[in-house]
DNA sequence: CTTCAATTCTTGAATATTCAATATTTTCAA
DNA sequence: TTGAAAATATTGAATATTCAAGAATTGAAG
């Protein structure tokens, strides 16, 4: 049981389309939540890396939240239009850029967690305790043994 | 220990994040593969779900390769264009088009499935066995539960 | 010190995706 | 049978993402 895939086996057992299905499920249930305050997933995880209240650069954030710099730069123009984050130039090196989260994005990042929260007990309702937190566990070790 | 996330709890441990994160790289290294023969991750998934030489209707497939609709149908312009697959009008019913594989597809699919399969090994390798298998057991299982 | 390579971020053009509307065919109720 | 609603696929405009190039600053070798 359990072999690894042969040339021909269905796509569906593949790791990589395994993945990519259970993103693409969860993901949406995540943003019909979030749109109740019309935020696209990609903001609500930029709130939350900067509502530590440090100061991130760019290419830290692009990190974070898994977008590639001038995604980030553009959607982080949109944030800064609604006053949701603001940058400042980093004093000891002038090339970064820093991003602060604003008392504005606190109050926003406050709701959307407590949405976000929502969804996570939803999913161990009906998924269980048990797997959640092994497959959490699982996800965690195969994105280590991938650095 | 592995409690469901806090409010405050960083944005790391929640499950939505871990999946785009793990899914962000194994499909970062697959796509990395498949691009010595300079195709998409989804233009395989087409190739791969058409190699039954059966035909199926475009939505069947945009639901199959996690694809929507008008996204499909331009990617498939392309892949006619390549030769890769053809259309046929399904004669039981005419609102339908239904996909096939050409040959060139499928000795290009056979190419790809070998690279997938090389993908698949490395992780096994540096992931192990059986965290490999019990990882998909819990995606299938999150995916059924999710519907 | 100077200059050249590397780092960081942004910009603009090219490309891709998505949303809403359209065309066609089928279904089904009246 | 007819006509309205549903299903299927495509199209075009609006939006978003990506790639390649650029601007500014830092680092570091000569």
């Amino acid at each position: 049981m359990a072999k690894p895939p042969k040339e021909n086996s269905p796509i569906t057992e593949h790791l990589a389309y395994l993945l990519a299905q259970a993103n693409r499920e969860i993901n949406r249930q995540l943003e019909l939540r979030l749109s109740k305050e019309g935020v696209p997933v990609e903001q609500w995880r930029i709130l939350k890396v900067l509502s530590d209240g440090d100061g991130h650069s760019m290419g830290e954030l692009a990190d974070a939240v898994l977008l590639n710099h001038p995604t980030l730069t553009k959607m982080i123009d949109r944030m800064v239009s609604d006053a949701l984050v603001y940058r400042v130039q980093d004093p000891n090196d002038r090339r970064k850029v820093l991003m602060f989260i604003s008392d504005r994005g606190k109050v926003l990042c406050k709701k959307l967690n407590s949405l976000a929260v929502d969804q996570e007990e939803h999913i161990v309702e009906s998924y269980g305790d048990k797997s959640t937190s092994e497959l959490k566990r699982l996800l965690e070790s195969l994105i280590d043994s991938s650095n």
